[in-house]
DNA sequence: GGTCAGGTCCTAT
DNA sequence: ATAGGACCTGAC
């Protein structure tokens, strides 16, 4: 277990943002998380330090913490600098900011991510979720995950974590391999984009992205089938860790010509709007939900 | 029971 | 080049 103090960290925050689908709570009232990442399985507890600062544990050691965790969950990246840039006559972003308190744009595994959008167009969270879960359960090994040491955590040692699939896996099963996950239509893009990444030249291809600028990354991902501006983008952002991404979806559509009909200031936030999308994102969810 | 989901593809102008 | 319709499915 590795535990640690940290400002701009709420992993429930995080987990609602709408940028990942397999973190979950693991007690309905609990503070503790299991957060599924590739092949990494991880339980996350937290704990209120101080009005700003979160207290976090990891069930892993702090050597696959330093080695994984810290970079998927973008530690290192001062968040209350971009929060302090934000225009205070900005009513809307201002108060996005303080309600998404704690978001990070994580940095997660390329082909999972390239999979999990394909499965989130014309969708929605919960089943998203839920077909993610599915195509694991499936097609993907079992992991162990550490328990905490004193948790009623033990039911997860026992393998019941599935990693998310390789391409070959999930091509093991044939065109009909993904039935009864949910997927939809979406089934065909997914089975396509598995033949894309498995083997050696898959890999390569995958190697390519992860070297490529923002610009480079797009074209290449938008040749694919099933890729359109939005997904791409979501995969430059939430994988490639290009924060200049801004992926505009129906909800930041209507963010835009509600609150922004001059257009966003894009100028003045250059290099980062993708953060500052996530925290407009996960607002406009929150708002929804009570209203 | 419709409507709606973090869109993209395909076809017709 | 751009607009409009079709699309799997289940949660609400």
């Amino acid at each position: 277990m590795y535990e640690r103090i940290v400002t701009d960290f709420d992993i429930r925050t995080i987990m609602d943002s709408g940028q990942v689908f397999r973190i979950r709570p693991l007690s309905a009232a609990g503070e503790t998380f299991l957060a599924a990442a590739g092949n990494h399985a991880v339980l996350i507890r937290q704990k209120p330090e101080s009005e700003d600062r979160m207290r976090v544990s990891f069930s892993c050691t702090e050597e696959e913490f330093s080695d994984f965790w810290n970079s998927y969950f973008d530690l290192d990246r001062d968040y209350e600098a971009i929060r302090r840039s934000v225009d205070p006559a900005d009513v809307f972003l201002t108060s996005a900011i303080r309600c998404g308190y704690g978001i990070r744009i994580l940095r997660q595994d390329l082909w999972e991510t390239i999979i999990s959008f394909l499965v989130s167009q014309n969708n929605n969270i919960t089943r998203i979720r839920r077909s993610l879960e599915a195509l694991c359960e499936r097609c993907g090994e079992k992991i162990s995950v550490n328990a905490f040491p004193d948790g009623p955590d033990d039911s997860l040692t026992d393998g019941s974590v599935h990693a998310f699939p390789s391409p070959e896996a999930v091509l093991e099963g044939g065109p009909d391999g993904l039935d009864g996950l949910g997927l939809g239509y979406r089934d065909k893009y997914i089975f396509r984009m598995a033949q894309r990444c498995a083997g050696q030249e898959g890999r390569e291809w995958l190697g390519l992205l992860q070297k490529s600028s923002y610009e480079d990354a797009l074209a290449l991902l938008l040749k694919e089938y099933g890729i359109g501006k939005k997904v791409a983008d979501c995969i430059c952002l939430f994988a490639l860790h290009h924060v200049d991404a801004f992926p505009v979806d129906t909800h930041m559509k209507q963010i835009l010509a509600a609150f922004y009909p001059e257009g966003f200031p894009f100028s003045r936030y250059e290099g980062y709007a993708g953060i500052l999308q996530q925290y407009m994102f996960y607002y406009k969810l929150t708002q929804r939900r009570t209203s």
